[in-house]
DNA sequence: TGAGGAATCCGACGGAAGTCGGATTCCCGC
DNA sequence: GCGGGAATCCGACTTCCGTCGGATTCCTCA
């Protein structure tokens, strides 16, 4: 195959270890070529910019902002950009957000290297590409357990250990109301104390550590 | 270089795509080759068997029996076995368990890919390889932080969100047994609520989601 | 426009969590 | 042996958490 047909993939992955690998992968193969890779979601609007890759491969937890904030910013100004999306978790939350945001292919680490490879060329020929985990996970997602922005920062601060008081001074409100919010929260998460709320939001991926 | 000077290494890690990716860094490589590799740890154990590779690239979080587990049943048989653990976490008690078990050098997956191949050649060399962050969370380690077999039960219970009276249940001792051991939980991680214990004690590798 | 829903706010009650003091058992070292 | 320390166990008291009922504001949509 001539070097102009392979398809171009831009690795974004905060591990440069698992990140070299990947590009190692994908460069193993004769019909696509790993032509810049970096760490952090500001490199990779940047580098997308120089590179105008055919597809990015992105992972979703990057230091300060996210992957699906980078895939939001590039789509902004490429709306036809594709994106590849590569991720050790399964928490519902992160999968519903990347797909929000235009991701065309949904990949978990833990799956064979040939299904990442399959990915590529399926979005690269226009097509999707979602596990059945995936696709199960984001069907199970009912509108019921959407947070309000104020119980997102309220479950936020209730993941750092902080306790109602703690939490009402941080927001300039009372306890009584801050419990009132732990409530709501409770009810949607579908668990009956703060503790359950906070490992299931970690497990789900709305928060993390 | 002639073929069998080659440093033969086993490469266990549970997520298949960054496996083959380091995998085929190691490959990269003219003077180490990945003679085998795999997903579990009991797998693990039996492909060291066949292969007797000159050092074993670990991660620690497997499904199931973890990769400290397969550390210690491997050295178990071959004492002189030489294992380089490679992992993204660096919660102190992942790393402790790993040293105390025998573990010659703790890479982490966001150090450069020319870290790993350090590791690998100094620890073929007879050396070690520690990075400053590693060393430091060792030192940090307070005899006062070793949680009780018992403790630790309580701790993981905990840690799925259960209450104080579902635990008594679930150890078949009352209540206020638990009350006190939850206490003493407290003390030993410096914390002030079981939500906070729960938190730290996940930042630190002491349970797993 | 106005009825309804959602988000935000608050106070009072019952139950759970965490602290304190005390007791028993086991193990290690002098 | 036996004193001391650590782990395990328990009950009573105080504080915090979560529920309930109720109120206000804002937005939507019929």
């Amino acid at each position: 195959m001539e070097n102009g047909a392979k398809i171009k993939v831009l690795v974004v992955d905060d591990h440069p270890i698992v990140r070299v690998g990947i590009a190692a992968i994908i460069n193993a193969r004769p019909d696509m070529a790993a032509v810049a890779q970096c760490s952090t979601a500001e490199e990779a609007i940047e580098l997308f910019e120089q590179h105008q890759p055919d597809i990015t491969l992105m992972d979703l937890r990057l230091p300060k902002m996210s992957g699906v904030d980078a895939i939001r910013a590039i789509r902004l100004r490429h709306p036809k950009a594709c994106f590849v999306v590569l991720t050790t978790y399964e928490g519902d939350e992160d999968i519903y957000q990347a797909i929000e945001a235009g991701a065309r292919a949904y990949v978990i680490k833990g799956m064979p290297h040939e299904a990442l490879i399959d990915a590529l060329r399926r979005v690269h020929a226009g097509g999707r590409f979602l596990p059945p985990a995936v696709s199960r996970a984001l069907a199970a997602r009912t509108p019921d357990s959407d947070l309000s922005a104020r119980e997102r920062e309220v479950l936020s601060l209730l993941a750092r250990g902080e306790t109602n008081k703690e939490i009402a001074q941080h927001l300039g409100i009372t306890e009584a109301t801050v419990k009132c919010h732990v409530s709501v929260i409770l009810m949607r998460l579908q668990v009956s104390d703060r503790t359950q709320a906070v490992v299931t939001a970690l497990q789900r991926g709305l928060v993390h550590l």
